[in-house]
DNA sequence: GCGTCGCTATCTACCGATAGACAGGAAACA
DNA sequence: TGTTTCCTGTCTATCGGTAGATAGCGACGC
């Protein structure tokens, strides 16, 4: 089967978030990315011009499918702790992956050198986990004022980027699972 | 006053502290960090052999203070609340300065890059403040068994490097305060 | 006088980006 | 239908810039 134009593309942004989760932004390089997707880095220039068109893409679109998955989540389960059950095993997922990240956590640790393209695409994908985590919360906590709710879901949302990026730090993934079974237990998770 | 060896040593320490910081391990130039202290790359180099000379002695410096400075909280209060609240507002003082990292949480994300010896230290960091978070919680929780006071230490630091890091990612320290007040509403944070 | 220490100058390697050639297929026209 | 034209996508080759690292020189202090 001969290679079209969308395998091409869809290669290169496959071989790039996966280079990005696993070194950050600034170490993505043209050449590296081309030779592992078999062309030449002029092509991959040819598909994203520019270092930070790539970037950017690259998490437009991990933001896009997070929220579709996110979404289906929410649509299919009605038990909020069941529910947040899947939601740490996706960060979780990440660091089984050859101890890999969060796309845009990583890229969070890095924002001075991100171009402003990329940046924004960051703070959207807070602002998607932030806003479903609150409907969760809503449907775990419903007695409870919003504004409460906000707060947690935005602390909920720093400890589990947070105990990711320690796990890894220390590629301990244990460090992970217990620092989630503690969130659990003070009930700042449902 | 003329500047002694020392005092070139410790600026560029003190200038790759900040860099690292602000920019990370894989950002730190020999070039910038000689122009910033107001000297040539290659004199950096003679005191710093490799790069990696330099990311070790950075981090294993910063873990020291940081040391030092836990050492003497815990000598010289005795309320664990008030205690910690020195602790957060560390880390806090990061983020209000430019916006920068914990020099260890911004390494954790480039791992993958890292050399062996500056992972070393960055490992020694997180086992420093796990122990010392610790013993602050047997202090706060001596009722508590042991090991759901590592679980807790472990996730306190995780979620406080992960709101340092959520929040220098949405360039907004109020998602620092907010988190660090919600870790507190469920006892995360004594 | 002999180390110490910062300098100049240079090396190799890699970066993102661009120019220009070329193959192949679609589209337009006879 | 046969021919010409244009566009797409990849290539080779190269640019200017910066990275970390090194050799060797000269100034200065013990």
């Amino acid at each position: 089967m001969a290679k079209t134009k969308t395998d091409i593309r869809e290669a290169i942004m496959t071989a790039g978030r996966l280079a990005v989760q696993a070194h950050g932004y600034n170490a993505l390089s043209f050449r590296e990315l081309a030779k592992d997707v078999g062309v030449k880095s002029a092509s991959v220039h040819y598909h994203f011009p520019t270092k930070g068109d790539l970037g950017a893409a690259l998490a437009r679109r991990y933001t896009e499918e997070g929220s579709a998955a996110l979404n289906e989540l929410l649509a299919t389960m009605s038990n909020p702790a069941q529910i947040m059950d899947r939601y740490v095993a996706i960060f979780r997922a990440a660091l089984a992956n050859d101890n890999r990240m969060c796309l845009c956590g990583i890229m969070s640790a890095e924002l001075d050198d991100l171009p402003e393209e990329v940046r924004v695409e960051v703070d959207k994908f807070a602002a998607v986990n932030l806003a479903w985590l609150e409907r969760v919360l809503v449907i775990a906590q419903p007695k409870a004022p919003k504004p409460a709710l906000t707060d947690q879901a935005t602390a909920i949302f720093a400890a589990i980027e947070g105990a990711q990026l320690v796990a890894r730090g220390c590629q301990d993934i244990g460090i992970y699972d217990r620092s989630i079974r503690a969130y659990r237990g003070t009930g700042l998770i449902p």
